[in-house]
DNA sequence: GATGTATAGTATCAGTTCGATATATAAATA
DNA sequence: TATTTATATATCGAACTGATACTATACATC
C-alpha cells in the first residue's frame, strides 16, 4: 500500500493478498495459482511480486505465517490475515477512483501498420482473435468456482466483465482488421513517406 | 528492445520512440505530448522512461540528436532516427504475438466488492463512468489528426478500438452494476462470512 | 506585489513490478 | 532411463511509474 498523497493508497499486489486471504489462508503458492487462473488476466504478479509483497505484509503485522511440513514436498509457509490487515485492506478498498489501465504491444504495433508487410499484419491480427477465441472458450460459460471457492458477486462481475471485453475486442478486430491491410493508394502512400 | 529468448523482442518503448521517429525529428518533450494525447491510452510513457530511452537508442547508435538553442526558452535535444534505428524498430515489428495487457486495479477492487459499502461501490463506478464518458466525449468523432500530424491507417484502427472498448465498457458497467449493490441475501451473506 | 499555474525544456531517483532463473524433490510420462 | 510436470520456496537485473528537481517566461488571480 502505497500512499498516494492525497488519503488514498494504491491497489497493489499487496492489497489483493490481503483481499484473498480474507477467504481464508493460503500459501503464496496458492495465491500464484489464483492469480494464473483469474486475477492474472486483469491485475497479473509473478513470484517476484508475490513473496516479496507476502514478506512486507508479515514484517507489518497485517498477516502471520505458519510453517507447515509436508512428506516428499518443501515446507508450505501458510499465510493467515490478522485485524491489523484487515484494517489495511479496507483502506486499499476506500480509493474512489481506482485505475484501469492498457499495456499493450499490439496496439501499439498497430499504429505503425504502414510499416509493416501484410502478412505480418495478418499474422499478428490472426494470433490475437485465436489468443481471445481461447479465452472466450475457457472463460465461456463458466459464472462460479475459480480459485478453488464460490465466486463472489464481485468475482462473477469482473468475469462477465472479461467476457464483454474480449467478445467486443474480437468484434471490432474482425470487422476492422481490412483497414490494415489490402493495399490501397492509403498505405503505398505513408510506406513511400516514411521511407523519404 | 529485450531479447526473449525466443527470437522476438519485446516492443518498449524505446520501440516506440523509434516508430514516433519515423515521422519526422522531435524533442523528448515533443515525445511526451505525443503519449499524453495518443500512445499513453494504451502505451503509457513518462519522462522517467523517455529520456533514458533515448539516451540507449543514442549510445547504440539508432537514433542521432542536435541541440538546437532557443531564445529563452532551454536548448532543444532534436532526435532524427538512424537507418540501423530503422532496422532495430523493423526487429521489434516483427513479432507475431504481442502482448496486450490489463491491469486494472477497478476490478481486482470490484472481486471484493462484498467488503464494500454500497455507497463506496456506487461511488467508485459512478466515477468510472465519467472517466468513460470524458474520455468519449474526447474522442469521440476525431478519427484523425493527433501528434501534430496526418493520422496513418493504423493510428486510426486503434483510435477506433478505443472508441469502440470504451462505449463496451460503458454499456456493461451501467447494465450490470445492480448486482454489486443492493444488498441482498448473498451479500449480506458473503459480509458475514468474511468477518467469521 | 505576491502567489499560482501553465508552458517549454531537461533530467534523475526511489519504489515497484516483470520475467527469468535457482534450488529441491517426487511423480508421471515418453 | 530421460524428460517433463507439479509442488514449493526465493532472488536478481532490467524496466517502468510517478514524483520531484531545476531553469525560465508569461499570464492570471488574490
Amino acid at each position: 500500500m502505497v500512499d498516494r498523497h492525497d488519503g488514498t493508497w494504491t491497489m497493489d499486489v499487496k492489497t489483493v493478498c490481503l483481499g484473498m486471504l480474507t477467504d481464508g489462508p493460503a500459501s503464496g503458492y496458492d495465491m500464484k495459482k489464483c492469480f494464473e487462473s483469474t486475477f492474472g488476466h486483469f491485475f497479473p504478479a509473478g513470484y517476484g511480486s508475490i513473496y516479496p509483497a507476502l514478506a512486507t505484509l508479515a514484517r507489518n503485522g497485517f498477516v502471520e505465517f505458519e510453517e507447515v511440513p509436508q512428506d516428499g514436498k518443501p515446507d508450505r509457509k501458510v499465510y493467515s490475515i490478522t485485524e491489523e490487515g484487515r484494517e489495511e485492506l479496507h483502506k486499499g478498498l476506500a480509493n474512489p477512483k481506482p485505475s484501469h489501465k492498457v499495456r499493450s504491444e499490439f496496439l501499439a504495433m498497430m499504429c505503425f501498420a504502414h510499416l509493416m508487410s501484410d502478412e505480418q499484419i495478418d499474422e499478428v491480427i490472426d494470433n490475437k482473435l485465436l489468443e481471445l477465441d481461447g479465452f472466450l472458450n475457457l472463460f465461456g460459460e463458466c459464472p462460479a468456482e475459480r480459485c478453488g471457492g464460490k465466486a463472489s458477486i464481485g468475482t462473477q462481475f469482473v468475469a462477465g466483465f472479461g467476457r464483454h471485453i474480449a467478445s467486443s475486442l474480437r468484434t471490432y478486430i474482425k470487422d476492422n482488421r481490412g483497414m490494415l491491410t489490402s493495399s490501397d493508394g492509403e498505405k503505398i502512400r505513408l510506406a513511400a513517406g516514411s521511407r523519404q
